[in-house]
DNA sequence: GTCGGTCAAGAGCAGCGCTCTCGTTTGCGT
DNA sequence: ACGCAAACGAGAGCGCTGCTCTTGACCGAC
């Protein structure tokens, strides 16, 4: 079946309603973000955005959809599987960060505070994890490549560290264990807390050059990683 | 002059709405914390508070300084200086998880996404730097103990490192460098982004016993510091 | 005892999310 | 080609919010 007119303004209208938005949630942030003064902007009347969206959740889960799918996409974008190891993940690492700079209300969005009383729902879970897939992928490229020291090995402790988990970490290889792949849990968290720190302003009176202070850090993490 | 009875029953009426707001954020978070809703468990009219708060804002700030003091102080409290560097250091993250357990929505309102239009004031800091401190005083007498292996050296960089900073952690001494400051902010941001992934449920379908992927990656982070 | 300062209370304003109703438009099935 | 159901936008309205302003009562120092 043809998309109909009627499908294709709805969708227009659904895109200008989303972009309104996002805009003015750069200017006054998810709690502050007012499905009225959206509609003010687009030109309906607020009711007549409730024809696209159910609630003012719903839109909110549409903008942090659209936040993961994004910023999976710029760490998609920055993986060039050629490049060794290390600087694959360290450019993944940067380009998080350059995301989350460039989008810091969207950023907070999804790494910040959860909205009380709201709880995403299961369709924003494979568009959040497509960071973590990269990354994953990475670590298990190096495995394979026999970049990756031994492991030790030991028991699999599913409690640990689940078996989809496990699974996006570079899969079963003699490199990588749990301890392996819980440093990469660990680096994955650190990456995120280094950014928030930095987005959040509790870096602010400690480091001047951001920059150089996110790659010594990433640095670290790296040389944590084995990679 | 000693407080009259004005003084003393306001004390308590501000320390009455405190509470009641406390109870409420861990019910319906920042964003929906309500003065009206504050006023009517108190029993006062919503336009009284006024004459506590000039603003919503100014309670919440209160709230903010306070959950500063009582993370802080839950650090101190966990640091036994009689202990190795390694554990009074594990010891102190431990406190920080268990107290954001204990108080999510507080350590959302903390370390979580900064509410836009909003910035904290001056007055927040000393007790946000709390937590900073007591690590900073574990690394400088891991330091003088001999317990932390001499440094590279190398030149101080303020941009990296600012000065204040660098005097929290440690201060002056062969084994601390600007590589093992920048690791102890590492640390310390890691400590945050691990508690935060815990909490905020980015770890959810990933690791099911939180509390040894805790201690693990914290060993991790540590051995990094080489404490 | 009086008088200035502090307090609680209530009314009111503008904004919010959301619901309901109403008249109009669109597109599919007959 | 036509009719009907679904989709749509607009508006009114409900109960809530933060905040302001006015009013009247009370306390405490002089």
């Amino acid at each position: 079946m043809p998309p109909t007119v009627r499908d294709r303004v709805r969708a227009e209208v659904t895109a200008e309603i989303t972009a309104v938005a996002r805009r003015q949630l750069a200017e006054v942030g998810a709690a502050g973000l007012s499905l009225r003064a959206v509609a003010r902007e687009v030109g309906m009347a607020s009711s007549a955005v409730y024809r696209y969206f159910a609630s003012r959740d719903e839109l909110l889960t549409r903008l942090i959809t659209d936040g993961y799918d994004a910023l999976g996409a710029a760490a998609e974008a920055a993986d060039d599987p050629g490049a060794a190891p290390r600087e694959r993940w360290l450019g993944v690492c940067r380009a998080v960060r350059s995301w989350a700079r460039a989008h810091p209300h969207e950023y907070a969005l999804l790494y910040g505070s959860p909205v009380p009383g709201y709880a995403a729902p299961r369709d924003t879970v494979p568009a959040a994890a497509r960071v973590g897939v990269v990354l994953g992928r990475i670590l298990g490229d190096a495995a394979r490549s026999g970049a990756l020291p031994e492991a030790a090995g030991g028991d699999r402790d599913p409690e640990l560290v689940s078996v989809e988990t496990a699974a996006v970490l570079g899969g079963e290889h003699p490199a990588i264990d749990d301890a392996v792949r819980v440093r990469a849990l660990l680096a994955w968290s650190s990456l995120y807390g280094t950014v928030s720190f930095e987005l959040f302003g509790h870096l602010a009176g400690s480091v001047a050059d951001t920059d150089r202070y996110f790659d010594i850090a990433m640095g670290e993490l790296t040389d944590l990683l084995g990679l």
